[in-house]
DNA sequence: CAGTGGTCTAGACCACTGG
DNA sequence: CAGTGGTCTAGACCACTGC
């Protein structure tokens, strides 16, 4: 009885951790300033580094922290807010948003031909691209473009822009758009200088002309550092 | 120099585990179906819980598994789809998406304010609505009207209801829609089943009225079965 | 009460960065 | 090469579920 009301809590100890951390970072640190490691942090607080550690992966899901290997731990600088899907029916690419990495012409993934409505093993032209914000490169796009959308390019492999160019004729009716969780594939985190697994936003956009589903877009966000903003007029809203 | 090239991977164990066992999902197990417990699972495949865990983790965030405390694991259905901003200028209150479960009038957290313009000690109405889905509790929101915003209902505490209805009068402009990974606080991670810090999806829209912003809503999705819809035509892409 | 997933520990080694 | 975060281990105990 004379115990000290020492918290009746059942809270886990990462999650009372991240709190105490979470205020402090509000109240101690400025953005871009470097935490102490993390063998020190869990020192100071009485615990072992892995339930540290399990508070720092909250923090750096939300946002609020950046981690690299070999360097340290950073206050992280507000979510960049990156406009996605204007509402108007048209190409996203008129504005300079994304540059071409590369381009491929293989079957597309059983998901994306099921999308397209093709056979899975039609032709499919797969251009990558990737989108920078701030000097940051904040997501990864696979387009996908089925040969029969682009007849002008014929069956043969075709520079990013040429297909593009091609795409860019059609008379756009309608994009239906979905926004999941997802982890970063590797080819994907490369591009996003993430490591393997990363938490991203995946928006994938279906283009249609007619009821036709002409291509498919998939988008890989950078889940900790984009702020995903979508405006129903024209007004994009910066940062 | 006989060893059997055995994996000249730096590939981590638990990015390598998640490989298998997605494939195992795919091809032996039924939706709904239970997974070994994951002490077995760990012997079977002669690594350690952790790490185990780790691959799970990860399979959990991409919607691949369920996992509930004190019963099991199992094979998660395909994320259901949650159609989110139909992009015509409505509140999105006329169906019934979302049941009221209270209502506070209390200040508002320091982001909210500075999002209504309002001062951060101004009184504004916060009422809290759940969304179901499949009958399951998909989303939880707060949604935030100042109450000069609704001036017919004096400065009083009132009803879900009456706020509700009363902003319904409001000829609405605009709104402004974000998305960003979070992670759930315990008042909402309560309301989805699920546990503290579980991953979500938080969309934030600002309902504005000639330029004045009217209302802020902050809905919190659960990440690991939804996946947001945005069309932008009226119709709505089912499940 | 037995079995499950969730938390936690105290180590160890590895991969990477920067001086 | 020293220091950082990332991975991994082999345990332990707790909280919760269902029988």
């Amino acid at each position: 009885m004379g115990t000290t009301q020492l918290e009746a809590v059942q809270e886990p100890k990462y999650w009372h951790l991240k709190s105490v951390l979470s205020d402090a970072l509000d109240s101690e640190f400025a953005v871009g300033e470097i935490l102490p490691n993390e063998r020190d942090l869990a020192a100071r607080f009485g615990v072992a580094r892995a339930t540290l550690r399990q508070a720092l992966d909250q923090l750096e899901l939300e946002g609020r922290l950046q981690r690299r290997r070999g360097v340290g731990t950073t206050v992280a600088p507000p979510r960049i807010g990156v406009p996605v899907g204007s509402g108007s029916h048209a190409w996203p690419d008129e504005q300079e948003l994304w540059e071409p990495v590369g381009v491929t012409r293989e079957a597309a993934p059983a998901s994306i031909a099921r999308m397209l409505g093709t056979d899975r093993s039609a032709h499919v032209h797969t251009v990558r691209r990737v989108r920078a914000r701030h000097g940051q490169t904040v997501a990864a796009q696979l387009m996908y473009v089925p040969a029969a959308s682009v007849p002008g390019l014929g069956d043969a492999p075709a520079a990013p822009e040429a297909v593009l160019a091609e795409l860019g004729r059609l008379d756009l009716a309608g994009q239906d758009r979905t926004v999941e969780l997802g982890s970063a594939r590797a080819e994907d985190a490369r591009e996003l200088d993430r490591l393997p697994g990363a938490p991203v936003l995946v928006v994938t956009t279906r283009y249609t002309v007619e009821d036709r589903t002409v291509a498919v877009s998939v988008d890989t966000y950078r889940a900790d550092t984009c702020r995903l903003t979508f405006s129903d007029d024209g007004s994009v809203i910066a940062s």
